[in-house]
DNA sequence: TCCAATACCTAGTACTACTACGGGTAGTAG
DNA sequence: CTACTACCCGTAGTAGTACTAGGTATTGGA
């Protein structure tokens, strides 16, 4: 399923509200937790990770992963975890206004 | 409310499922039926229909609306008509999934 | 020995909504 | 009579974001 632009951020950040974890966890979780429907390329990943940091909302660390490698571990910020919060919020309108505008009534063509 | 990338068309769509509109009555039909949450741009609108007719989902033709002025017309052909039902079905499946994965069971920071 | 999974990354591309214009008409408030 | 709003069409350029396609390296299993 292709990804609609604007809606990764809020994935990653309720990902990382537990606990930090690697990149690549953060895109296998997204792949499981949507049953495959959704996979999380490398190349969106990593930039929009760097993006999320430099925004300040996650903070990222090289630590050493249960398998014995090096890995980026990221985290939430106090920042963060409120922007996560901004952007349900604003997915949750965003999905009610557009079922909104899909249910409404059609306009007839008589209209000026 | 900014609008996410990849939803104008289905409302375009949806908006023309009716009866034949022109351009600035699919705006504001957009507008009012979003309580003027969603401002459907024109620099955003006249490209889309273009892009929608390239692909055969909707025609377009000069015809004078009540006003007396000059206005391009857009309809549904049938293929937009089975588009239409594609790009519902595949939003619906895509809130679905995004909230499949906002309130799925985080993972611990302990997998590999 | 080969391949999948784990882990990182970048460069370039495609697509899409937005900003900021420009052109013109009709009706209405002042 | 003037200014302003609503009506109607567009285009050019920009920004943002996910994707494609490539590269590097390690580990473990078949």
């Amino acid at each position: 399923m292709q990804m609609l632009k604007g809606t990764l951020d809020v994935l990653i950040l309720r990902t990382l509200s537990g606990a930090p974890l690697h990149g690549y966890a953060v895109s296998r979780f997204i792949r499981e937790a949507s049953d495959d429907a959704l996979r999380l390329e490398e190349g969106a990943l990593y930039p929009a990770l760097r993006r999320l940091e430099k925004k300040g909302w996650i903070e990222g660390a090289w630590q050493t992963t249960q398998t014995g490698r090096e890995a980026r571990f990221y985290q939430l910020t106090a920042l963060g975890r409120g922007q996560l919060d901004v952007e349900v919020t604003a997915w949750r309108r965003y999905v009610a206004t557009m079922n909104q505008v899909l249910e409404a009534p059609l306009p007839a063509s008589s209209q000026a």
